[in-house]
RNA sequence: GGGGGUGCGCCGGAGUUGGAGAGCCGGGCCAGACUGUAAAUCUGGUGUCUACGACUGAGUAGGUUCGAGUCCUACCACCCCCA
């Protein structure tokens, strides 16, 4: 795996770049889809690839793991086999589900035991068995198992939390670098930060994590529910500290308009729920602002859902139609809004990119933002 | 034509042995929420008004009663049976 920093911006920490794997590049700044349990919640792989020109996904450990279980996606020759996505792939280990599945759930040195959401059946987390699976799996780029803490948080425990979190790091990292990939293709393991919303927390733990050879690093533990200013304030100290040479990941960021202020911080990677989440509850993000499709102003609005988009469907689709479809609670609404809110996320980072590149992103940044947090 | 039954919310149910209904449950409709997905989910609202309080309301019109959605009479509508 290689990263090629491309160019900077003069005026803020903008970055573009290409992160090159296995499975193909990556064109950072990127917006991940997020495909938790093996597939982007009703999108199909040919629309990922062809109209919202995805150039990653993600897949989660602890649900992959759950179902379909890990031997039958080991039998499938990993994921990308499994369900057809043959662009790269990184999966989480399931640190978010220690925070999200809290109540079902042991933190103890050695892992997490969890109960699990589907059987009740428990099972253990560790920071060895996470990376054998994320192998067995087979992402390119495979996360470390941490804990990530809620908000708020006791400056104690955050304390806490974080140091077993790099404790938990030092044994992925030797699992991983004493184990081999199954599948003849190279794979990456991303160290992640946390510490809350603790400025001397955030920085030390940006020191360990910069302190792996890894190829990238990650944040984790923030959009848990901080103010922005917090979310900012602690993604900016995390990225002067991190090697300007690696890919930065904000793990589960986050808004459009977070999307972009993350990057003049200095971000390369995102990915959220919130685009597939809200598209399937009738929220869609477009160029001119926020739309909730579902309202009744749209019931005769026979334009597009977005005029100036780039991708087909957006300029397939009339507004009227699509809310009629969410009416009828037909399934064809959310597959059509899913695909949108994809493809205005994976063009808002192309733009970025590109005007990162051209010198003038801060400009450019400050227009968009102003334009698409407006509610339509 | 005769007999029986049923009528309240936008719709469908439930319930009311004469004793406090703007009022139960679904649905629909109108909004809101959603940030490394236990989420095609969840929350709220949905008679009227001069609105933290009032008013009107049980097919329609009367009647009995301290009190009627409940009992009585007539009419109307719908359903069932007979002709």
């Amino acid at each position: 795996m290689k990263f090629d920093l491309e160019s900077t911006d003069i005026y803020c920490s903008a970055r573009a770049g290409t992160l090159h794997t296995a499975h193909g590049k990556i064109e950072t700044p990127i917006f991940m889809p997020v495909g938790t349990i093996g597939t982007v919640k009703g999108v199909h792989q040919h629309e990922l690839q062809n109209d919202i020109h995805a150039q990653i996904i993600l897949g989660n450990t602890y649900h992959l793991y759950l179902r379909p279980g890990t031997e039958i996606l080991k039998q499938a020759g990993g994921l990308h086999k499994f369900n057809g996505w043959d662009k790269p792939i990184l999966t989480d280990s399931g640190g978010y589900q220690v925070f999200s599945l809290a109540h079902r759930r042991k933190i103890k040195e050695e892992g997490a035991t969890f109960s699990s959401h589907i059987d009740g059946s428990k099972h253990l987390f560790t920071p060895e068995n996470v990376m054998d699976i994320q192998r067995k799996i087979g992402a390119d780029i495979i996360m470390a198992f941490d804990e990530c803490t809620p908000y708020p948080c006791e400056y104690n425990y955050a304390k806490r939390s974080m140091e077993m979190t790099h404790r938990w790091l030092k044994r992925c990292w030797n699992r991983f670098t004493e184990t081999a990939p199954l599948y003849g293709y190279e794979q990456a393991l991303f160290p992640i930060v946390q510490g809350s919303v603790f400025k001397d927390l955030r920085k030390s733990s940006a020191e360990e994590i910069a302190s792996y050879e890894s190829y990238g690093n990650a944040i984790g533990g923030l959009s848990v529910g901080e103010p922005h200013e917090d979310m900012y304030e602690m993604t900016d100290i995390v990225c002067n500290i991190l090697p300007k040479d690696k890919p930065r990941y904000l793990m589960g960021v986050g808004t459009p308009e977070n999307l972009l202020e993350c990057i003049a911080l200095g971000i390369d990677m995102f990915d959220c729920v919130m685009p597939t989440r809200n598209a399937r509850h009738g929220l869609i993000y477009t160029r001119e602002g926020i739309i909730n499709i579902k309202n009744a102003k749209w019931k005769d609005d026979f334009s597009v859902l977005d005029p100036n988009a780039t991708n087909a469907t957006s300029l397939f689709y009339t507004k009227a139609y699509v809310r009629h479809l969410f009416q009828a609670k037909e399934l064809l609404g959310p597959q059509i809004t899913s695909i949108h809110n994809l493809a205005f996320y994976i063009w808002l980072m192309e733009e970025a990119r590109r005007h990162i590149k051209s010198g003038d992103f801060l400009t450019w940044k400050n227009t968009m933002v102003k334009k698409i947090v407006r509610r339509l």
